[in-house]
DNA sequence: TTGATAGGCAAGCCTGCACTTGCCTATCGT
DNA sequence: ACGATAGGCAAGTGCAGGCTTGCCTATCAA
């Protein structure tokens, strides 16, 4: 569970995919890709970018709905706040808001 | 930076290695191999983890202090907390030092 | 229906990295 | 001084995973 999330964001790609859809969120394959190749200069193949969404999707840090032939893929954050407070414990108040 | 960071948590051993600190900090290598090959039953090679306190040191995660023929070594939670705060921006403001 | 667009599946290559093995240095006890 | 303990260095192995390539399916516009 935890360990999928630290293995899918071990790799920089994919947590560039991260940050691009948290500055916007619902893109699909296509815009990620470009926007990938434009913004960061990253040269990857749709498929590479498609395998990471998986990963990414797997590890629940990504969700994707399908509307007709596109498929808008959403960052969730949910499982990102509870992986690090495991090593904070001793003195680290939550903000849980 | 924060890359070596993602990269030192990717490691499910390392992770084990940060739990260990975190619950008993400034061990030596020889105690955190013992404590891991009997509570957590990992048969890892005192040269693992040793390297494994190599890559958490220079990610930022480890520090170590030699003292004789011991070296210990301690948790340093610092680089943990703004690295995940990267994604959960849209409604938490950050303050950076 | 045809062509174009958006995406999926399945090998295959190839680099990185976790782990081992073997040997070497330094500090402590007696 | 000697042996035992704590750790370091370096080369070698084997597997996981990132990326490509090629082809296939589904949806939309004309």
């Amino acid at each position: 569970m935890a360990d999928d999330v630290f293995k899918a964001l071990a790799d920089p790609t994919r947590r560039r995919i991260l940050d691009e859809l948290a500055e916007r969120n619902g893109q699909t394959l296509f815009e990620i890709c470009a926007r990938l190749t434009t913004k960061h200069g990253l040269g990857l193949s749709r498929q590479a970018i498609s395998q990471h969404l998986a990963v990414l999707e797997s590890a629940g840090l990504v969700a994707s709905r399908r509307q007709g032939r596109y498929k808008f893929h959403d960052l969730t954050t949910g499982p990102l706040e509870h992986i690090v407070s495991r090593w904070l414990r001793p003195d680290a108040p939550e903000s849980t808001p």
